[in-house]
DNA sequence: TATGAATTCAATTGAATAATTGATTACTTG
DNA sequence: CAAGTAATCAATTATTCAATTGAATTCATA
């Protein structure tokens, strides 16, 4: 296939990874394999996707080189390829805040919260942390938790807060996070806590992010570990 | 469209700037952009394609948000959007170096003269151009050239560049540049200069990433500026 | 070895894209 | 105002892509 012109090959190949890119279904499925190693039929049930049609998605991820799968008896085990491929879905993130009228459009409307709810950076929540002076709140699902969290964090998913609130030291500031940047939990979760009476603000963005950055994370299975390539804990016991 | 999920909507935003990406003569067309600001026909020229196909992937990149338009007269002046952009282009090409089979054996077959050529970074150039001891060589086309280059280069088109080696101190290094990491122009300058007993190397890429490292770079209609936002200096007189 | 579970494959349908062509719209200049 | 230039628009065709369905693999376990 053309190679009269290698520039334009090499064009060709980075196509290939960009167009992979080009579905939401595809960007919900990455989004969810930066939680950690994940199998194809959960991976499905989050992304609201039929397992035939989550499966050719992430085939074609990994034809792109945006994933790689293993298998695990009978299951098959997807991840992202690389910690590179966060760094590009957050640089295809910003094009579209900073460019596009209609994602600035969706941003106020649902998530500007924003302004009020006052995100902390990785590094201003690392130093509460160190001083002990918050409680990290862990909105995601158990599965996701048990996969990658941070240190320390308490896991209430978002639909059993409300319900399990004492479970917060009331005396303490609690900082939320979830998923990614555009996950509405925390966000939720955060205004919520507000209206209880809790000093409550987000992590700026989510755990992907947060283990992207090499900041320390642990996981259900025992020892905190400093920045481990996560090893394949995928808890999906389903049905 | 869908506000039901908010996080699937900007999804979908994304995926409007992936899609925009994938097309091997849209990257093509964003690494010309990359050099500078630069009309519509000269583009459709450099990248070998017919003024209307031109036009509408460039206004399909203006609609994804990566490049943006200006009329100046009877032409319009298309540039990128914003220097996240190269950076995004920068993300695209590391995971299609890193996972795919494809892009490893382009690179091998066709530019992993790499490592006999020994690429300089950006910092090793800019102190050796401190030092004053280097000649800089720009192999791009003269018009490329006059929009933005590289402080005290010497632009010989790659072409040319046999005729006019007499321009070069044989005394002193040289190291060439041109449009970026897969652009063969400098690639193909080494080797000759090479064969005619020059110590010659490549920069590791091109202008356009010189440029958004904010490295300084000067323009031709006179002086130096530091690394300000490219002033419109399109020098297409054509034909 | 038979059963069931997880995933992939194959074939279909409908939708989105890309390139081409020719016509049309802005703008400049004589 | 007329002529010419630069860019865009509109309509067509062939291609690629997405989702669905049902069948086929592959593996684990009884």
């Amino acid at each position: 296939m053309s190679n009269e012109n290698p520039s334009a090959a090499m064009f060709a190949q980075f196509a290939v990874v960009a167009r992979a890119l080009g579905h939401p279904h595809r960007l919900a499925l990455m989004q969810l394999m930066a939680q950690g190693e994940c199998a194809v039929e959960t991976l499905a049930d989050r992304a609201g996707l039929t397992v035939a049609n989550a499966s050719q998605h992430l085939q074609r991820l990994r034809r792109a080189g945006l994933a790689t799968a293993r298998k695990e008896g009978q299951r098959v085990l997807y991840r992202l390829a690389d910690g590179a491929v966060v760094d590009l879905l957050g640089a295809l993130r910003r094009i579209a805040e900073n460019n596009l009228a209609e994602a600035r459009q969706l941003i106020q409307t649902y998530f500007d919260r924003r302004d009020s709810l006052e995100p902390l950076t990785r590094r201003e929540l690392r130093r509460l942390m160190r001083a002990g002076e918050v409680t990290v709140l862990d909105v995601r699902s158990p599965e996701e938790f048990a996969a990658g969290h941070l240190p320390g964090a308490i896991n209430i998913p978002l639909r059993e807060l409300e319900r399990r609130l004492r479970m917060l030291p009331a005396s303490q500031r609690v900082v939320a996070y979830c998923r990614g940047p555009y996950c509405v939990f925390s966000y939720e979760a955060v205004a919520l806590l507000r209206e209880h009476g809790y000093d409550a603000r987000r992590l700026e963005d989510g755990y992907p992010e947060w283990k992207a950055a090499r900041m320390p994370v642990e996981a259900n299975d025992g020892a905190a570990r400093p920045s481990a390539p996560a090893r394949a804990a995928d808890t999906a016991r389903r049905r």
